[in-house]
DNA sequence: CTGCAACCGGAGCGGGGATTCCGGTTGTGC
DNA sequence: GCACAACCGGAATCCCCGCTCCGGTTGCAG
């Protein structure tokens, strides 16, 4: 260990501006086809839509799944700004908050959000956000935002709910989400001991 | 057609006692293997837990699809006789009863529990369940068993809910959907208008 | 006990889609 | 303006899986 050349001696030889562009232009095509098609939509009209050759696309990305990942870390990061944002207010919304956030991003993500939490490709990111959520339902405990004996596993539950909401197709209003969580809400709040 | 031999003359040769008994076979191990592995697991597979060939398979059932179509009539039927039984009672309680079955259900199907409802295989039973929905809700609105202001569509999304909370996997207790009913059932209680 | 229609198993065919390869292009540093 | 490393496209390869086919069995009627 001692002594040797720190990896990050790797020249950083940036990316050529075409290849950058392709990049970004792959990561948008790819949310939009996963978005119309689910999961399994193929590689080659990812590719197409981009306007590059599936080349490209495997130069970038490892594997179909290495490209899945990282569209979910991206999402990951969006959560776990808003957990960051939430977790900063003192009062007890900060709960509340946060499950506005977690529906907001999966009605956006809507069809490959079932991928989102149950994959882990951070697993770090993926515990930061149910620290958060913890901590967050204990102040809501706390305020009385919520009843007393509402756990962690309430919650987790309830963002699973609402994840399930965003896929399912149907006559759903984009807002079905939110008349749901209000719904849920105000369970919680009703909710005394167990 | 006056005249024609009605199909019914088809001499209703019984299968013999074997291919019963693989019939059988089949439809277990099919529902243990999608369980397992979700609705995209191989022929091959589902074929050798039965202990017959995957040509034994196909015999019996025209494709993968109709395999799973015949395992979502049969669960779909469990439901529709709750859904019967729910309607029967005639206090405000039916859609409580009907939501009950429904949780009840998705956990013992919960794998492929997310097939259920979306694809339909028999268009008139999704109907018939869907309509009951509709007739146990406005019931229940009337007696006050739920908020004024809840929806058929409320009632839908909570459907959904459950499905989803039995396909999470993680450290979930299976009585959780219980639980998660309960309190969405408290917040339903608690809306008044919208 | 016999004969045969109904069954059975599982090798093999065909299509689809992920991943690789390589001859041609194109930014970039000098 | 030059040379070359980094890029590119997309044909070809490989593998997986649904489904078919057919020679060998087996329940069951007579």
């Amino acid at each position: 260990m001692a002594g040797t050349r720190v990896t990050a001696e790797r020249p950083p030889r940036a990316l050529r501006r075409d290849a950058i562009r392709n990049h970004e232009r792959i990561l948008t095509s790819a949310r939009e086809v996963f978005e119309q098609s689910g999961a399994d939509a193929c590689i080659e009209e990812i590719a197409a839509r981009a306007g590059v050759g599936v080349g490209t696309v495997y130069r970038r990305f490892a594997s179909k799944d290495a490209l899945i990942d990282e569209l979910l870390r991206l999402a990951m990061d969006d959560l776990i700004a808003a957990a960051e944002q939430a977790l900063a207010r003192d009062d007890g919304h900060g709960l509340e908050q946060l499950l506005r956030a977690f529906g907001k991003s999966f009605a956006e993500h809507a069809r490959y959000a079932n991928l989102l939490l149950d994959r882990q490709p951070d697993a770090s990111a993926a515990r930061r956000i149910r620290e958060a959520t913890a901590e967050l339902t204990a102040r809501a405990v706390a305020a009385g935002t919520v009843g007393a004996g509402v756990t962690r596993g309430d919650v987790t539950a309830l963002i699973s709910a609402m994840r399930a909401m965003a896929q399912t197709p149907g006559e759903a209003a984009p807002e079905r989400w939110q008349r749901f969580l209000d719904i849920h809400l105000a369970g919680m709040r009703a909710t005394r001991g167990r």
